[in-house]
DNA sequence: ACATTAAGTGATT
DNA sequence: AATCACTTAATGT
């Protein structure tokens, strides 16, 4: 079960000014779950908006066939983007919401949340800092789903090459790179680039340098 | 200065 | 993931 002495204020008392805390305490209910329960699935409408306690709670679509994809996870000290969203805009959610761990949880009707959207700003930063968080979280893994194949491939023909020369600088052109590999250079150019804004590599003409954190 | 080759990027399939 | 089309950057003559 939750832990007890996880309290509103020991988590979320720097984010919020007191008024607000003292509104979340008269206006919220306590919420536990324990690992496994599920909380909310795809379709169902919202009516109350989650404050984390402790816990973790896991966030995912899961489409037709009953693949999952995990979205992201909810932690103590945060809310959850799709509630602000679709409870706002009253749309159901489009998503599963899952007890990763047991977790505790306030929970504020949305109503009175929307209240205080215009009347604290510390609860506006809040909801759009969760939003922006989340939806960062999301597009990472739209892009590990996407591009992980050739990610791996590439990795791997880095690594062997840097062995086999006992070098971490690897002279070889994109299209080189593209023609081992049996695919095209475009998709070689794209994966180094986004290795090298992961900070895995840097890029020069003809040239590969590897660092540390490949 | 000009031509050639390597790399970056949007759009489409 | 591949292809096309086009741009930009680097290099050689």
């Amino acid at each position: 079960m939750a832990n007890e002495t996880v309290s509103l204020k020991g988590v979320y008392s720097s984010m919020f000014e007191s008024s607000l805390l003292d509104e979340i305490e008269e206006k919220s209910m306590l919420f536990t779950a324990t690992a496994g329960q599920d909380l909310i699935k795809a379709g169902q409408s919202i009516k109350v908006v989650p404050l984390m306690l402790s816990g973790t709670l896991k966030v995912s679509r899961i489409n037709e066939e009953g693949q999952e994809l995990l979205l992201y996870y909810v932690k103590s000290g945060q809310g959850c983007a799709m509630t602000f969203s679709c409870g706002m805009m009253s749309k159901p959610s489009q998503v599963e919401g899952v007890a990763e761990e047991d977790l505790s949880m306030l929970c504020v009707p949305v109503n009175v949340m929307e209240e205080w959207m215009p009347k604290y700003p510390s609860w506006r930063k809040f909801v759009m800092a969760t939003i922006v968080d989340e939806f960062i979280d999301v597009i990472k893994n739209v892009d590990e789903v996407t591009f992980k194949k050739m990610d791996e491939r590439l990795i791997g023909y880095l690594k062997e090459k840097s062995r086999i020369t006992g070098s971490s600088l690897i002279n070889l052109s994109h299209q080189q790179i593209a023609d081992d590999m049996g695919t095209n250079r475009v998709v070689i150019s794209r994966l180094l680039k986004k290795f090298e804004n992961d900070k895995k590599l840097l890029l020069f003409r003809n040239q590969i340098k590897l660092l540390k954190d490949m």
